[in-house]
DNA sequence: CATTTCATTGACTCCAAACTCATTGACTTT
DNA sequence: AAAGTCAATGAGTTTGGAGTCAATGAAATG
């Protein structure tokens, strides 16, 4: 059985993480153990209680961040389903993370290599459905004769360019506001 | 006429400029006054005798940048050329500045807000010659009836997909080593 | 030639952020 | 209930980068 302790830390941790998500997808990664700290409500030495240093912190995060989003897509994606019903899927998804998947895609290349894993990971598995989805088209010949290494980086490029520009398209959420045009075109550029 | 003095202090502000292009290319815009006054064989302070802030640094680098890159793709655009022509055209200019270009869209959205009207120019102008090159196509019918904006997001989508993860498909230029499968495959992608 | 201007220097200040650690007091163990 | 453990604290330390400025000497001026 789990001691007081061990359950306060385990909270005390999860305060950590939960805050630095919501900090680091406000202000993006250049925010401060300070802010964290604020945000969480613990002293700023506490931190360093649970994380050695913010590479730590931020590997942890991402780390959860990569599961929880996999398992997320993973349960809004059912079998045999439309390229429609998969891509607007996807699409939900990333609302549900918008904020903070802007900032990681925007400043991955700044983080911790480790980070680089999850984020690979994470694009592996949308590949993996995409696949899966795809391939049944192909053999219905709707879809062009084109590798679908350039089919899923076509969607993923669209995707993060609209994301990452946010501010050219929308005020708010581009991914709300865009959605349903982003998967109809999309659709016509790959199909026949 | 110029005096010594003026001539002097001009060659050391590019002397600067130029370093700060390259050590940015190399290092990204977490790049340090240090590391560019040593590049550019200057003292520290010099930096700040030509430039107020480092954000000023950046913003007077990015427009020299803009001015360049956009002169050079007019340049290598010809008038009436085909959409295969311009993209490779578009490519080769990528490709010159490539380094440089890539820290630039994976890290636009730290760098001050003038930076961001520097990268929406480059974009615009871009989008200024592609737009030309596709009505004449779409005259023709041979390209799809999708929204203009997607076809171009679609475009600098995937270029900037592929510079960004630079390292999940080469070792060294993306675009040198893709140039051709994303030419082709772009194009099959937007015809009928 | 004497005087003034000014580009350059580099040691210095200032500041902000990461990380440390002695102290505290609540929880656990015996 | 006494002794021991440990999560949390927050003031303090360290580090490193941005920006300052008095001094220098070469160039410009009269």
């Amino acid at each position: 059985m789990k001691t007081k302790r061990q359950i306060q830390k385990e909270a005390t941790r999860k305060l950590i993480l939960d805050a630095a998500y919501q900090v680091y997808a406000n202000e993006g990664f250049s925010a401060t153990t300070n802010q964290i700290a604020k945000a969480a409500n613990v002293s700023h030495g506490t931190i360093f209680v649970h994380f050695p240093t913010v590479d730590n912190l931020i590997i942890c995060l991402l780390e959860r961040f990569g599961s929880e989003i996999n398992e997320h897509l993973h349960l809004l994606s059912e079998k045999d389903e439309s390229l429609e019903t998969f891509l607007a899927a996807h699409i939900n998804v990333l609302i549900c993370y918008e904020d903070f998947y802007k900032r990681l895609i925007s400043e991955i290349n700044s983080l911790p290599q480790e980070a680089k894993y999850v984020f690979i990971n994470i694009q592996s598995v949308v590949s993996l459905h995409l696949n899966q989805v795809i391939e049944r088209d192909k053999e219905q010949k709707v879809v062009k004769e084109i590798p679908m290494h350039i089919i899923f980086n076509s969607w993923l490029g669209l995707i993060h360019y609209y994301l990452t520009n946010n501010y050219l398209f929308a005020a708010g959420s581009v991914l709300t506001d865009h959605k349903d045009e982003l998967i109809l075109n999309y659709i016509k550029l790959i199909r026949k």
